[in-house]
DNA sequence: ATAATATATGAACATATATTCATATTATAA
DNA sequence: TTATAATATGAATATATGTTCATATATTAT
């Protein structure tokens, strides 16, 4: 049985959907997504809350900011980080409980 | 604004997801799942239309069946290929539709 | 101005990963 | 049996990736 309604999948839609995959297939950046589901975190702050390095999780949160799936904002000193793509943040999630629930 | 709901995420799950996700973080990979969607495929068939080695077929093939993204059944000296998680492959065509439009 | 604090950056390094090549395995056909 | 075809496997290799270290930048306070 062949499909006839195939149609390959273009340099651009690959590199996208390959790059946003990457940035979940990581532990440290899936635990920093995690942390930011309902809440705008500093960088100390997750580093802390994490057990990370200042420099690993700035490192981390400039590849996810790369790709727009956070933000951040500036208040003073400090730089706070919040979620950006509810698409994959809800992926996301669903994959979490998927894991969970056996 | 901080979050008193939070459960930090264990080793196993982290793993696992890790593990899914990083399955669709392949060009490769993506192109052979997504050949997948709606059909049976055997090595060589997939190698073809993808244009790929067959040892490098076989690699990745090994990889998405150690994570039951794929089963395979043997017919003669042909073995056929095909997806085996409804939900990975939902995700992935999410994903796709999403990064095509635009 | 200097000091202190928060974050970002680049280099270095060790490890992981994707791909190829050569060869092994398995099944069929002659 | 030998030959052929389809797939799998292991080693080799080049490249990518995650983390740390040292240091730079930016902001505020003194």
């Amino acid at each position: 049985m062949s499909d006839e309604n195939y149609q390959p999948l273009d340099e651009e839609t690959l590199f996208l959907v390959s790059q946003t995959f990457k940035a979940l297939a990581d532990p440290t950046r899936i635990r920093i997504l995690h942390l930011l589901f309902n809440q705008e975190l500093s960088v100390s702050n997750i580093a802390e809350q994490l057990n990370l390095n200042q420099s690993n999780v700035s490192h981390q949160l400039r590849f996810l900011k790369n790709l727009r799936l956070v933000k951040y904002r500036r208040d003073g000193k400090t730089i706070y980080y919040s979620q950006d793509d509810e698409h994959v943040m809800k992926i996301l999630q669903q994959s979490i409980d998927h894991a969970t629930h056996h």
